[in-house]
This record gives structure tokens, sequence and C-alpha cells, in this order.
DNA sequence: TTGTATGCGTTATCAA
DNA sequence: TTGATAACGCATACAA
């Protein structure tokens, strides 16, 4: 059994009768070749089973055909189905996706600098936190990047994002309408931009609709913490009426333990909505009412972003906000005054 | 604003007054330098920036410190949770994660011959279809790969399974001794290998036990064609008492299904078992009695089954085989056998 | 259209 | 321990 050597440029060239840029020309669209030649290497490519080193081809083109995808562990649930979305797109615009994780052992000046040595195209990051210095970093190194649902200051660096102030006003809106006093905001672990911001805006609309001095309990956005954030309150509290939560998974928590351990009725005790529209959201035994994520747009949009950027480093940098959706599931129902 | 070039080892060189080898040589274990020039390149190398260049390094190493990992399009809630997993231990191993996603449009070939290009060193797929033709090819491109949830005939890949027999065997079991016998079973998408085994599984536990000819629904693991499939099964007969569902998600339809199209209890009027062992079979709505498959164990060896194979290639291929543990949730009870 | 020669940025080999 | 030099496998400028 003689292990196979790599076959080469140069091996398919000498079994063609050609030279080795000949064959290189052969597999770049645009390059003068011959339709004899071409034909004549590609005969001679499929008998020897070549294929062009991605590698050395990266070497000299400084470009990988890959984006890194910098994923938060910070786990909502639609993540997933962003990432998901995301390589699919990418493979669909022949690039691949090069991981990285984003936890809290390794800095996100770490992974930055190991993201370079990669030469990656450019770089998607999920729902992670970065300030100007980082986004400068990126510019130093000339690599394009799009933040998920983030944003930085001064539209230096390009976004794509969901809009929450639209979304959580709508949802405060409808609680409001209905005559909600008594609120509960249930938000997502401190460390994580997106849960204080949307903290932040459920306690600023409440605000605007003359609720002030809202009780805030911190979950880290899984199911268990919603639930233990309900009791918690409940504990030493009286019920609200009306709790809005950072994500969907929480509020499906908040549901399950009013229920539970509460004996209170959805909606009729208690109203719930919640963020994201994660697929749950629309089980029977939960219906939440709740903001959806423009997924497909954005992810389609991030991706776009970026090969344009890859394109044309020079283009400004770009940010297009979504509305989210309004999902009318049944926890939302009239506040329960008491008399 | 100069456009910043690229910091080579030759720049490094010349600003610390050394060989270029020299400065290769600090940045690799194990390579004799001097403790002096060592430091003298590394304070230099730390002025300018440097970082060595991954995919020169992958040119001449041929080791790219990659490993794709192959998922299947097929949405089974289980796997991001695996995907979440693998990435992070590899991560720890310095190896990183390029996604490659199977889904109809793209065959397992045009895959394969995408990765070799890449230069990967090594592949993990999870629950893809593989057959020994395609095992071959990694032999013959010497690219060690692990099977994730499959295995192949003649113990030709390493592989690291959920052992769905002894779990399936398990469920049928429970159901049995609490005098089950009109069965109903939801299986998952014909093209899913995962899926099939399940289900053949299925019918083989309960043909052990004494019930043949039970019917089977077919679903693609999706929430919706749990509930669909349970419908269907409705529509033209009387219902189970028992429904085995190939996993989780469509479990947890066919509850849903139950309890609010035809007013069915569970597990008072009709038992319920998934598989998985998904986050969501633990909230409080369903509470399903399933198999947890053990992936953090799962995740891990794949990971090292995979390091070393990459170290050794000339190692055998390994199985290695995980039970499930039985989640007791309160989706089962006794049969409600008609007078 | 084709071939020659050079370079991409590293590691590996060898002699000093 | 160090430095010169040759790979790695391709793309590209230039000459033919």
């Amino acid at each position: 059994m003689n292990s196979k050597k790599r076959v080469t440029s140069y091996d398919v060239a000498k079994a063609a009768g050609v030279s080795q840029s000949a064959v290189s020309r052969v597999y770049i669209d645009g390059r003068s070749v011959s339709k004899k030649t071409k034909s004549k290497v590609l005969a001679t490519a499929n008998e020897l089973g070549y294929k062009p080193n991605a590698i050395a081809r990266m070497l000299i083109t400084k470009r990988s055909g890959m984006v890194a995808v910098i994923l938060s562990s910070r786990v909502n649930l639609i993540y997933p189905e962003v990432l998901s979305l995301l390589n699919k797109r990418l493979s669909e615009k022949n690039e691949r996706v090069l991981l990285f994780n984003l936890d809290d052992a390794a800095g996100l000046d770490d992974i930055l600098e190991h993201i370079w040595t990669f030469q990656v195209d450019g770089v998607i990051a999920i729902a992670a936190h970065f300030d100007n210095k980082s986004i400068n970093k990126f510019k130093e190194h000339q690599i394009p990047v799009v933040l998920y649902n983030r944003r930085v200051s001064g539209h230096s660096a390009s976004s794509v994002c969901c809009n929450h102030e639209q979304g959580i006003y709508e949802l405060v809106n409808i609680l409001h309408d209905y005559e909600h006093s008594k609120y509960l905001v249930v938000a997502g672990p401190a460390e994580s931009d997106v849960a204080q911001e949307r903290c932040e805006l459920a306690i600023k609309a409440l605000a605007s609709k003359g609720n002030n001095d809202v009780p805030i309990q911190y979950g880290d956005f899984s199911y268990d913490s919603g639930r233990h954030a309900f009791s918690q309150w409940m504990a030493s509290n009286s019920a609200p009426t009306a709790v809005i939560c950072s994500n969907d998974t929480m509020a499906i928590g908040v549901i399950d333990e009013a229920r539970k351990q509460f004996g209170l009725k959805v909606p009729e005790d208690l109203s719930v909505v919640g963020f994201d529209g994660v697929n749950a959201v629309f089980w029977h035994s939960y219906q939440l009412t709740t903001i959806k994520q423009p997924v497909e747009q954005m992810t389609k949009a991030a991706v776009d972003i970026l090969l344009e950027q890859i394109a044309s480093p020079e283009n400004p940098a770009q940010l297009r906000v979504w509305s989210g959706s309004l999902i009318e599931g049944s926890t939302v129902g009239p506040a329960k005054n008491e008399t």
C-alpha cells in the first residue's frame, strides 16, 4: 500500500504536457486558456484526482475563503438558528464558516489575535460585546466586520440589528392598553449587552407610561432562571400583573412557575411577554406573545454587507435595522386589578 | 494613513538583528533557542505586532489546525448543543471548527471534495449518512474521521454513538409493564439514518413483546410534524394508548395535539415517550419521559478519538457506545384498556 | 494563448 | 545554538 502523495498542479501539468501555470489558469475564471488545453487539463486532473490546494491559494491571493463567526457562549436559543442560516448563506457565496467561541475563559482580544492569523476574509460577531478599541483593530488589520444585534458608537462598524426599542415599546403599549400597572421585568445576564439593552428599554418604555420604579429580577436567559426569577420575586412580594422578559425562554419559565407554584392563570391572572420569537413560543402550552426577530432578513443582510465590504473595503460602514414583528400569542390580557 | 503591510518573520528578524529562522524557532516548542535571543525576538515581535501566519504554516506543516464539522441540516434540536460542545472542546485542544452544511442541495461527495482542499486535520460528521465508499475516500486522503451517532458496517471508521437499542428497549419495557397494547410510532424523516434506526428498533422492541403490525406515522423531527402525525392517525383510526416518538420535539407536538384537539390527558389517556433529552423535556408543561443522550461524554470522546487518530493515523478505528439515561418524566402511565 | 520565473510566509534540513 | 537555503503548492507578471 503505497501512501499516496498529494496530487499537485505540477503533476497534472506533466501528465497533460502543459506548463504548471496553464493548469493554474484553468481553475481561475476569466484567464485566457484555449478550449483545447482546458479540456485536456481538466481530463487529466480528473483522472489523477487533482483539486487545487486551498491553503496554497490562500497564501498567495490573501483571501482565505473563510469567514470567522464569533459566537458568544451566552446561550440564547435563537443563536443556533442564526448560525445555521449564516452558514448556509455563506456557503452559497462560497465562503466557509470558521467558528470562534467567545466564552469567559478567552477574552475577545485573544480571539481576535487568533483570527488575524487565519487571514479570514471577514468576521461576523453574533451578539458579542465590542467597543471602539476592538473595532479599530479590525481597521488596522483591514478585515471587514459585521456585528449582529450589536452596534458600536459612532457608526464605526457595520451592524445588522433588530430594533429592540420598537419591539419592546410595542409590547409595553399592549400591556398598558390593558391597564396593567404592577410590572416585573425579568432581565438577562448582566454581561450580555443585548440583555442590558432590552432591560433598559423596558424600564424606559414603562416609565414613559408613568410606571416608575419597576422591579427587576435577573436571570441568565435560561428556562430555569426564568422560573427562579419569578419565585424569587414572589418570595417577598405580591404578584405583579404583567411580566416583561428579556427573552422567550425565560418567559416560558415564568409562565410555568406562575402556573405550577402559584396557581396563577395566564393571561387571566398574569400577563407575560418575551422576545425573540423562537420556535417554542408557538407551542400550544405557551403561545407566548412576543416579538420575532427577522432572522432570515438579518442573516441575509449580514452576509451581503460583509461580502460587499470584502469586495470594496473603502465602502463606509452600514447600519441596517429591522423592526421585529409582533407575535400575538395568548399570554396577554386585561390587568386584574384588586378592588 | 499608510496602509500597513503585514508584519512577517523577516521584519522581526531584521529589527531584532537575528535570522528569520531564529524567529521561526521561537514560536515552536522544543526548538533550540537561547533564552537571550528568545526574549529579544519576543520583545521586538510584540513591538511590531507580529503573529506567525497560520496559512503559511499550514502549507509547510500540512496541518491546518482546523477540523471540519459536517452538520446535517435535518434540524434535530439536540445538534446545536452538540456543535457548541464540540467547538468548545476542540478550541481547548487548539483546533478550529470549519463548518460544512450537508443539505439536500450539495451532496456528500461535493462536500468531501471541498473538505480535502482545506487540508483539515480531521473530520467529525454529525448524524450524517456515510457508506463505506465515502469512508474509503477518507482513507485515500489519509484524513481521520469520527462519526457522531452513525456507524458504518465493518468498523472501518471510528464512531461515537448513543445506544439507541438499549434506550428504546428501556422505554418499550416501561410501556409494556404498564400493559399497553395499542401503540403508535411517530418516526423521523426517511432520509435520516438516525430516524430510521430508531423507528426500526421501536418496531423490533414492540414485536419482542408480542406487539406486531404497529402503525407508523412519519414526521420530520419538528414540533408541527409531531402534531400532524398524530392528527393524521386520529383522522381514520381510534386512539392509541401509547405513542413512541423518534425525538423529543415531535413527542411534545404529539402531547399538545392530543390535549388540544382530542381532549386526551397525558398520561391518563395517552402515554408518550421521546428520545434525546433536550432541554424542553424538563419544562413543566411536558415533563416528557425520554432517553437522554450523554452529549458531554460523547462530544468529549469524539474529540479525543479524533486527536488520537491525527497523532497516530495507523491506530485502528474505534467504536464507543454509551447507554442513554432514562429521564422519568410524567408522560407515561398505565394503559387505559377499554372494557 | 502559452511558458518561465518569481513570490507568498512559513517550517525543515543541513552545515557551520 | 545559529544562519543559509530549500521546500510547501499555488498565482501572477512578463516575455515569447
